[in-house]
DNA sequence: TACATTTGTTCAAACGTTTGAAATATAACT
DNA sequence: AGTTATATTTCAAACGTTTGAACAAATGTA
């Protein structure tokens, strides 16, 4: 039942040549005759032969993994970034390992420990959100560990970088919704201590002064993020003296509540009230009625983390690698709750 | 700026001992003085030495590598799952590695083959629905490596297998519909030649029969799983002259369609028309009313699944292994949609 | 004192592969 | 046949760690 794995040496044994034959047969050696690869692959084949990642990882010192940590594995943003680099990176060639930081700096740390130890070729990562030291990080640059950061990153930090542009979201969400013929947008913030949200913020601002529009502070409310705050705000929103005819909410949670309390006070949508959401959860198509949001390109955030990685790992000796930070320009997604509205 | 790793051995000429020293030193073995440990340790933090697992795994023939694979790494379901995997194994200090099949059997066997080669020590995987052939998993028992399979599995399959018990769930549904107070339960199923949702139409007609009702073919509704799908299904159901007072959806996106279409006939939910979903998708708790539906556990069938497999390395050496079939008995989440008639 | 035990450490081989240099076989010219 | 070039294969060392056996030193026992 438990028979030992076959390796190169029984294949050169059975073969009668030698096992370094076997290897360069294997990989394709150019100076390998056509024909003991062949027969080569045949036996190998035959014998059930796997090669051990350990030792060719071992004696070339790349190990053919990528580590990639996120705070939590389920949540959609991550997941589906994941997805994204794993797409890109499976088809390179490198597997990638992962693991949760939990929103925990200590456990983010321990996990860049036991991808060192795992030899990992690269780190991925979307930092915990209290972690303000990156001396972990730095650590693996030390190492030889190419490092990218994705969503979640450290400016401070001198290396490939992979963010969304909130600012520009925010501005075409709003030029959106003033395009569609609504007049007065009232806005719907997560924490504006988060820098997302304070940019979003600012992006919304800046189109109302490019189009010399009154900022008016009452039309702003800032609350956690939750679907009760986001419907207690759009309420007290709502049931002003002059309500806006449409609500940008920084987030779709926030969106969701807003349009229970909408919906409650009689209002049509997207008639009478304009909505409009952020970050395209997966729910935002089922609602009625779909609400437009923002795409934050989880999925090609994580194609590019990867891409990144691969050419850190390919300009490895041409020791040219300038770090960049990459800025994507997230796309608006228009669906029901923004439509024409004349 | 690329030096070296230090290494096992720098530290030992560093400190003027053998490598094994050093090595035992670092494993706490028994024999070696605590005074060398603490020194050992002292000088190991020193130099910034990380352990290399390739070397390590290479003689000890053990990498600590669990190869995870499903479909598709962004779905709620699966993502969530491998959050369960994740928290138990990289407790137990193994890392995960992941891969997709895209749904493709032959992605899902290539991807067995990247994990042999990364000498996993188990594989835990939810099948591709076409797959029915278990020829790689074979394989993969044959070089040592354990298997486990969870929710997609394949049942003629000698390995560990963790499943959800759909019949089981769907009779709860049911039970709980009609204690409700509601009297006749409209289903709306996906395709039925899909064994879960046969299971869980046996179980509404289990529970018929145990309560004395009638099965009324003309209650079922098979379809696509689409949103529009489920809406066109209930709008035929509520369409009728005697109409259900509750509709049984075999997936939520179809109870999200089935709610449109309630809503759309001016039907009070839950007072006029009772609604039940399965699986727990995450924007279940969002939708108004909020949905009633069956928790599919998966982040605890990812714990089992990583603790099944964390046996069999256990019991390795004592041989006696037998593979086992779990089935989890899913729990109902009563939600807003489904409450308390009359 | 001689011998056995215990404690701490070193030796040397092994894990499975890769790789440049060296060796051999084969073909190609004078 | 002798030489040179070329194609193919083998040698041997290396990657970094672990581990049982062997050794040495210190301690205990008779």
């Amino acid at each position: 039942m438990k028979k030992r794995k076959p390796t190169i040496v029984d294949i050169a044994n059975y073969m009668g040549i030698s096992p370094s034959a076997v290897s360069k047969a294997m990989s394709n050696h150019p100076r390998m005759s056509e024909k003991t690869k062949k027969e080569v692959a045949k036996v190998a084949e035959q014998l059930g032969y796997q090669r051990n990642n350990m030792a060719t990882g071992l004696r070339k010192g790349k190990s053919g993994l990528i580590g990639v940590i996120v705070p939590y594995i389920h949540v959609n943003f991550f997941s589906t970034a994941i997805k994204g680099i794993e797409d890109v990176l499976g088809q390179a060639g490198y597997s990638i390992v992962i693991g949760q930081s939990k929103d925990e700096t200590n456990k983010e740390v321990a996990q860049v420990d036991v991808f060192l130890n795992a030899q990992v070729e690269g780190i991925i990562a979307s930092i915990a959100s209290n972690t303000k030291d990156s001396s972990h990080f730095i650590k693996a640059l030390a190492n030889g560990v190419k490092v990218v950061l994705f969503d979640r990153t450290i400016p401070e930090l001198d290396v490939d970088q992979i963010m969304i542009d909130d600012f520009d979201a925010a501005t075409k969400a709003t030029k959106h919704l003033f395009d569609q013929g609504y007049g007065k947008i009232g806005l719907i913030s997560g924490p504006l201590e988060l820098l997302p949200y304070k940019r979003r913020l600012d992006g919304y601002k800046a189109v109302l002064a490019q189009t010399g529009r009154e900022f008016d502070e009452n039309l702003i409310v800032e609350t956690d993020i939750s679907l009760e705050s986001g419907k207690k705000a759009a309420a007290q929103l709502m049931d002003r003296k002059n309500p806006p005819d449409a609500l940008f909410c920084l987030s779709d949670v926030l969106a969701l509540g807003a349009m229970n309390a909408v919906r409650e006070r009689g209002k049509k949508m997207p008639e009478e009230v304009g909505i409009m959401g952020f970050s395209n959860e997966n729910f935002t198509t089922y609602v009625s009625p779909s609400l437009s949001t923002v795409d934050q390109f989880s999925e090609q955030m994580g194609n590019h983390a990867a891409k990144a990685i691969l050419n850190q790992l390919r300009a490895e000796e041409s020791h040219n690698h300038v770090p960049s930070k990459q800025v994507l320009s997230p796309k608006l997604l228009i669906r029901e709750s923004s439509k024409i509205r004349k």
